[in-house]
DNA sequence: CACTTGACCTGTCCGC
DNA sequence: TGCGGACAGGTCAAGT
């Protein structure tokens, strides 16, 4: 699920919520949700206090004053919900926009009581995790060696963009859209969307698309990351952020979840394909397959 | 090297 | 109402 926008979104409410408050305690019944040794955890998680939240491509890093961090990776289906103690101001109670109802549930995984309220990790589908990881190893780690570089961050123009994707020339730009190691966070969401505006179609080789559009493709990508962030992610089924509440993104989307609807610029119906092993939504009139040699 | 498939899991939806 | 299959926002590993 979490793309890079919901997993910023997440973030960002953490960071509202977290900061300069203790863990208490923690509880977890599905030990790959959270496979760390319990003699580490009750040494440098339980007693802890959170100094920072910050994120990397789809990951999510809790800095904590025992100068380990604790990373997490929703994957399709992870949530983490934060409700305070009741009378405190935020995520009190649960509103009734709210996607989720009482925590825990039977999608609870971690349960991390602090001082000030609980976070729940909930994950339905269980490939989302949470390891607590020395501070000063979390660069080290076999993810961040290889992630590409943050599409948001000032550094990431278009040259930076274009060296990129010829790091993959023969392959589809969809694959490489997706490929984690070319640029962070895009997923099949922002994909899609991104592709359609740029009229690219996404079974084009890299290396056949014109500069004009790789520019084009550019800008989007960073448009529709950046408007997705503005209306909290999208929520398309399990997504909420740290408040338990739907993200309004796909209000906006163009093409995806809209196949069977007419196209927003020529009214062609927008078809459902399969690129690169994933549900792949594309306008046939805008998006033109042209093969090179 | 690039692409496909299967795995990891639970839940929902759709057709029969 | 039940049952089987396909599919779901993400990554891995293994096979062609």
């Amino acid at each position: 699920m979490p793309e890079l926008p919901e997993v910023e979104t997440v973030r960002r409410g953490l960071s509202d919520m977290l900061p300069g408050h203790t863990i208490t305690d923690v509880s977890s019944d599905w030990t790959k949700s959270f496979p760390n040794d319990i003699g580490v955890v009750r040494k440098y998680l339980i007693g802890a206090s959170v100094l920072q939240v910050n994120r990397r491509a789809k990951v999510l890093l809790i800095e904590l004053s025992t100068n380990y961090t604790l990373v997490t990776h929703l994957k399709m289906t992870g949530q983490l919900v934060f409700r305070g103690k009741s009378g405190e101001h935020f995520g009190a109670g649960h509103p009734t926009h709210s996607l989720v109802g009482d925590l825990p549930d039977k999608s609870t995984r971690v349960t991390l009581f602090m001082d000030h309220g609980t976070l729940f990790f909930n994950d339905q589908r269980k490939f989302g995790w949470m390891k607590l990881l020395p501070t000063a190893e979390v660069p080290n780690i076999d993810f961040m060696q290889k992630v590409g570089p943050e599409p948001l961050e000032p550094a990431f123009t278009y040259a930076v963009f274009k060296a990129r994707l010829f790091t993959r020339p023969n392959s589809i730009i969809k694959a490489v859209l997706l490929d984690q190691a070319v640029i962070a966070g895009i997923g099949n969401i922002y994909a899609d969307e991104s592709l359609f505006a740029a009229k690219i179609h996404p079974e084009m080789r890299v290396s056949d698309i014109s500069e004009l559009k790789l520019k084009v493709l550019y800008r989007e990508l960073l448009a529709v990351l950046l408007l997705s962030i503005e209306k909290g992610g999208s929520t398309d089924k399990n997504y909420v952020n740290a408040e338990g509440k739907k993200g309004s993104y796909l209000t906006f989307a163009k093409v995806f979840r809209r196949e069977g609807k007419p196209c927003v610029v020529c009214g062609t119906t927008i078809l459902k394909i399969r690129v690169a092993g994933r549900g792949t939504h594309i306008c046939p009139k805008c998006q033109r397959l042209i093969k090179g040699k």
